[in-house]
RNA sequence: CGCGGGGUAGAGCAGUUCGGUAGCUCGUCGGGCUCAUAACCCGGAGGUCGAGGGUUCAAGUCCCUCCCCCGCAA
């Protein structure tokens, strides 16, 4: 079977690995155009890219594929096409092109936690349950059938980076499984149930600051759920940033948001917030390197108080 | 050559402007106080000041080169 995969970052890397293992016949694999990046903008190529190359499979990485990829994507005359957080809308008529269709391997439990970061939101929305779903790609937003779902734990603390090390390797496993079941033709189907569908958007870098009115626990959520990218970070009232790596929720008495509790070497960094308090384990200044909070505290007396919120003294 | 911050004891930092004995808060080791302690008091060990070269009577500090780390923007 002539397999075609499309992939970007490291989620995708153990679904490529396991196909060729597998033995099927991968004879290309579409990633996304190497994008200059980092200090001295240097050019780098997506982690699907560097395991391609290894496995001296050709590679394809067209702007959009549904304009400039369609004619390699057809020659290439595959049975079926992979997707895994490939990060890129494929159209109808390249949807056409393989002969059995296009398999998607999503990391959450369609239909709900649609969209391009579903393990980021799980852990945001505070989930403790999520899972992977392989499903067939039709020309909506994660809207295909069902074909398979494996649940998994999202553990206490755990971020959002952790979790992707932890569902890769189950994507690819389900992935197989699919794979398997669809030759067989005794894989199950099904529709969508739309009433249970989520949706939730790309991730922001201003969804990284925090709103001290949030609960403490929505707020520890969220720390796990941006971590690593594009990662909390606190305002202090100097006008610099902190940012969040590290945080836990600890039960305090209702005082103001934004109130610091406690900020010196001993006692760690605690914060109060809409309901109980954030205590801060490590964190980062601009252009220092991450750190335990006591550590930060040693160097940095924080006489500073935190901003609620920035925009607060705008909108009124 | 995208913009910027940084490398000083095991950790986090000051000292560099204006060259002149290596400092602070901790940790660690020993001693003391205490019913006791993460508290307090006394004492000790621990540094090629990122690397190399240059200037100088004298360089953490000034000049040149290189290495490494980080933030922003993408």
């Amino acid at each position: 079977m002539r397999i075609v995969f499309l992939g970007t970052p490291e989620f995708g890397v153990p679904s490529l690995k396991a196909l060729v293992n597998a033995g099927y016949d991968v004879v290309g694999v579409f990633t996304q155009p190497d994008k200059p990046k980092g200090r001295g903008n240097k050019m780098q190529q997506s982690p699907v890219k560097e395991c391609a190359l290894s496995l001296g499979i050709p590679v394809y990485q067209p702007v959009k594929i549904r304009i400039d990829g369609v004619e390699d994507l057809r020659n290439l005359k595959p049975d079926l096409c992979v997707t895994a957080a490939f990060g890129q809308i494929l159209s109808q008529e390249i949807l056409d092109i393989p002969a059995i269709g296009t398999v998607n391997v999503h990391s959450s439990l369609l239909p709900k936690y649609r969209g391009s970061a579903p393990i980021n939101w799980a852990i945001i929305q505070g989930e403790e349950r999520t899972g992977i779903t392989t499903m067939m790609t039709d020309k909506g937003l994660d809207t295909g059938d069902i074909l398979l779902q494996k649940e998994m734990d999202i553990l206490p603390g755990e971020t959002a980076e952790e979790l992707t090390v932890r569902m890769a390797p189950l994507g690819a496993e389900l992935l197989i499984e699919t794979i398997r079941r669809l030759e067989n033709g005794n894989c199950p189907r099904e529709k969508q149930n739309e009433a249970e569908m989520s949706y939730f958007p790309m991730l922001k870098k201003e969804m990284g600051e925090i709103d001290w009115r949030m609960t403490a626990h929505e707020i520890v959520c969220r720390v796990r759920g941006l971590t690593p990218w594009p990662g909390c970070y606190m305002l202090l009232d100097n006008g610099e940033t902190l940012k969040i790596w590290k945080a836990e929720e600890m039960e305090c008495e209702a005082m103001a948001p934004g109130t610091m509790i406690s900020a010196d070497p001993k006692a760690g960094l605690v914060i109060a917030a809409g309901k109980n308090a954030v205590r801060i384990a490590e964190l980062q200044a601009q252009g220092g390197k991450r750190m335990n909070a006591k550590d930060y505290l040693r160097g940095h007396p924080l006489t500073h108080q935190v901003s609620v919120k920035r925009e607060e003294e705008n909108n009124g």
